[in-house]
DNA sequence: CGCGCGAGGTTTTACGTATAACGTCGATCG
DNA sequence: CGATCGACGTTATACGTAAAACCTCGCGCG
C-alpha cells in the first residue's frame, strides 16, 4: 500500500503515462481537440483506478474560488431556516456547489466575526432576514476591510426576506408577507372578527416588521376594528404568556388572535384553552410560516404558508447569477393561506 | 484603491517592511525568540489595518489540514437533527472549525458519493445514525480508493447512535435509547397498562432497531401483557394512519400507544380524538425525542428527552480527539423521561 | 583572537492544481 | 519543396501560506 497520502494529479498521470497537465486537462473536460480520446479515456480509467480526488483546497488556490457559499442564518432548530438551506443546498448541490452555515448557536452578534470563523473561503453570502439585520451591524465594522463590492469582505451578497433599501445586497428574495397578512386579516374580517389581537414576535427584524405594518395596515382600513398587540418570545411559552395577557387585558376581549409564527399560535392556543376558550368557537387563532407543527396540533393551524425551501433555493440561484457575472432575477414569491381549523365565525355574543 | 484582490501575507509584509515568512511566524504566534516583539506589533499593527485575513485555500493546501468536519444527517428539517448540528456546531467552532452538512435534500442514497459532492476538502466526518446505515452502502463503494483509517476516503469517522459492531468508526457516541425504552413501558405499565400497540418508525436505522428490540424485551417481561406493532412514515400523517389501524383493528383495543417519535405520537394523538378516545383518558400516548412540538400539543407528550446537541458536542469532541491522534473518550449520554398529560391510568373498563 | 551562539530575521521550498506558453511531427498547400 | 497548420501533448508558472534551512550580526568566552 503506498503510503497514507492520497493520489495526486500527478500519480495519475505518472501511472497513465502522461503529464500532470493533460491529466488536469482531461479531467477538467477542457481536453477537446488538445488530447486525443484513446489518452483521455486512459487518464480517466487511471484516475478512477487509483481513486483520485482532486484536492479541493489546491484547486480553490489555484481558480481563486472555492465553490462554497455562506448562509446565515439565527437557528437551524427554526423549521423554517431548515427549509431555507435544504433548498438552498439542493441548488448550490446541483451547480457544484457546497453550503456552510454560520456557525453561530447563539445568534448572530456584533462581536462575531463571521469571516474569520467560517473556515471555508467564500465565494458569496447568502443571510436570511433576521440575520441580515444583525449582520449590518457587522458591515460596519469591517468596513476597514477593502470593500469591492456588496456583502462585508467585499463578497457578493445576497439577502433574504430582508430590507430591500439595505445597502450591500447585490440581490434580494423576499416572500410576500404582506399579501399573507392581508389573508390573514381579510379572512378574519370575512368571519365577522373586528377584536383583533397581534401576537407579535419580540424579534426586531425586517420579516415580523412586515407583517406588523401590514396588520396594522388591514386594521386600519377594516371599520369598526379595535386592534391591540402584545410582543412574545418566539416560543410556545412565549405565545402562551403573551395571549394570556391579551385575553384577560381589561376590556372586551379579543375574538381573533393573529400570530407572528405557528410556535406563537400553538403557545396561544394553550393560553386560551387554560382560560376555558374553545378554539375556535370562543376565539379564532391564525398562525404563520405553515411549519410541520401546525397540521400537529388540534385544531390544526390556520396559516399561512411559507415556501421557504424556494425561497433558499432562489436566493441561492440569485448568487450564483451574481457570481457568475450575470444579473441576477429579482424575486418575489407568492404565499399562500391555508385555512384550516383554528378559525371560525365571531361568537355573537362573546363574553 | 487596490485593485479588488485582498491582502495577501506578502502585501502585510512590504507594507510592514519585513519578509512574508515574518509575517506569517508573527501571525502564526510561534514568533517567540525568533522576531522582536517590536517587530511583531508592527506586524500586526499592519495586518490589522490592511484588513488582512489569510486565504485559507492556500493554508489548507499547505498544511494538508482543512479544519473542516462534514456532519452527516439525513434531514435538517427533522429537529432532532438541527439539534444535533447545533451542539457539533458549537463544540467546532470553539476549536475553530467549520461544519459542513451533507448535501443531500432527499437523503443519502447509494448512488450519491458525499466526497466528491463535499466542496470542502475535510479532515473528519461525523455520521448520525440513519445517516450512518446509508453510508455503510457507500464505504463499499469507495472502498477502491486506499482505505488509510475509519472512514470512507480515509478520514476518521465518529458515528452518532449508530451500530457499535459496526466497522470503521474510530468513535461512537450512544444515547441510552434502551433505557428510554425501558422507562417509557416502566411508566405505562406503573399505570396499569398492559394492552399496548407500538407505533414504530418505519426507517429501519439503528436507532429505531433499538427502540424496538428494548419494547419487546420490555414487554415481554410484563406479566399479562398483550402487544402489537404498526410501523409508520416519520409524519403526522404517517403516525395519524398507522394509530388508526392500531385502535380500530379486531380484539382488545390497546390501551397504550408507544410512539418512536412525537411526530407520530402528535399523529397518535389526533387518530386517537378522531374515533372519539380521549387522551389520556382512554388512551395514553407516549412520544421519544422531546422536541419543541411535545409541549406545543394539548395534552402535552410524555416523551424521553434526548439531549441532541449534547449529542453532536461530545461527537465533534470525539472527532477533534481522533484528529489530534489522541483516544477520543467514548461516552454514552443518559436520557430523561418526561412525564406530562399524554398518560394516565389504564381505565378501568376499556372498551 | 577565534569561535560559538543566540537573537532576529530572510530565502527558499513545497503543497496540488489549472492553464498559458511552448514544442513536435506528420500532412497539406501554394 | 519550404512554409503552415492542426493534432497532441509537454514544460513552466502562479496561486498564498507555513516552515525548514539558512544568513548575519554582535557579544561573551576560553
Amino acid at each position: 500500500m503506498p503510503p497514507t497520502t492520497r493520489p495526486t494529479s500527478r500519480d495519475v498521470a505518472r501511472e497513465a503515462g502522461v503529464s500532470q497537465a493533460t491529466v488536469s486537462l482531461v479531467l477538467g473536460g477542457k481536453w477537446r481537440g488538445r488530447v486525443s480520446p484513446a489518452t483521455a479515456d486512459a487518464v480517466r480509467e487511471t484516475a478512477l483506478r487509483l481513486g483520485y480526488r482532486p484536492n479541493l483546497a489546491a484547486r480553490s488556490l489555484r481558480l481563486g474560488r472555492t465553490r462554497t457559499a455562506l448562509l446565515v442564518v439565527p437557528a437551524l432548530t427554526n423549521e423554517y431556516f431548515a427549509r431555507v438551506h435544504t433548498g438552498a443546498a439542493r441548488v448550490a448541490a446541483a451547480h457544484d456547489f457546497g453550503v456552510v452555515l454560520y456557525p453561530s448557536p447563539e445568534g448572530v452578534g456584533p462581536a462575531r466575526d463571521p469571516f474569520g470563523s467560517a473556515r471555508a473561503a467564500l465565494d458569496g453570502v447568502i443571510a436570511s432576514s433576521m440575520a441580515a439585520d444583525a449582520l449590518a451591524a457587522i458591515s460596519g465594522e469591517t468596513a476597514a476591510a477593502p470593500r469591492t463590492a456588496g456583502g462585508p469582505g467585499g463578497l457578493p451578497l445576497v439577502m433574504l426576506d430582508s430590507d430591500p433599501a439595505q445597502s450591500g445586497a447585490a440581490a434580494t428574495v423576499n416572500l410576500d408577507l404582506a399579501s399573507g397578512m392581508r389573508q390573514v386579516t381579510g379572512h378574519l374580517a370575512a368571519l365577522g372578527h373586528r377584536r383583533i389581537a397581534h401576537i407579535a414576535s419580540a424579534v426586531d427584524s425586517w420579516t415580523f416588521r412586515v407583517r406588523r405594518a401590514a396588520f396594522d395596515a388591514a386594521t386600519r382600513d377594516l371599520p369598526g376594528a379595535v386592534v391591540t398587540r402584545r410582543t412574545a418570545a418566539l416560543s410556545v411559552e412565549g405565545g402562551l404568556r403573551a395571549t394570556h395577557d391579551a385575553l384577560t387585558a381589561p376590556g372586551a376581549r379579543p375574538t381573533a388572535l393573529v400570530c407572528d409564527d405557528d410556535v406563537l399560535a400553538a403557545g396561544a392556543c394553550k393560553a386560551a384553552r387554560r382560560l376555558g376558550l374553545r378554539v375556535p368557537l370562543d376565539v379564532s387563532v391564525t398562525g404563520f410560516d405553515d411549519l410541520a407543527l401546525a397540521t400537529a396540533v388540534e385544531p390544526e393551524l390556520t396559516t399561512v404558508r411559507l415556501p421557504a425551501d424556494e425561497a433558499g433555493a432562489r436566493g441561492m440561484a440569485a448568487l450564483l447569477a451574481v457570481i457568475d457575472g450575470l444579473s441576477p432575477q429579482q424575486a418575489d414569491l407568492p404565499v399562500e393561506l391555508m385555512i384550516r381549523g383554528s378559525t371560525g365565525p365571531c361568537p355573537v355574543e362573546p363574553r
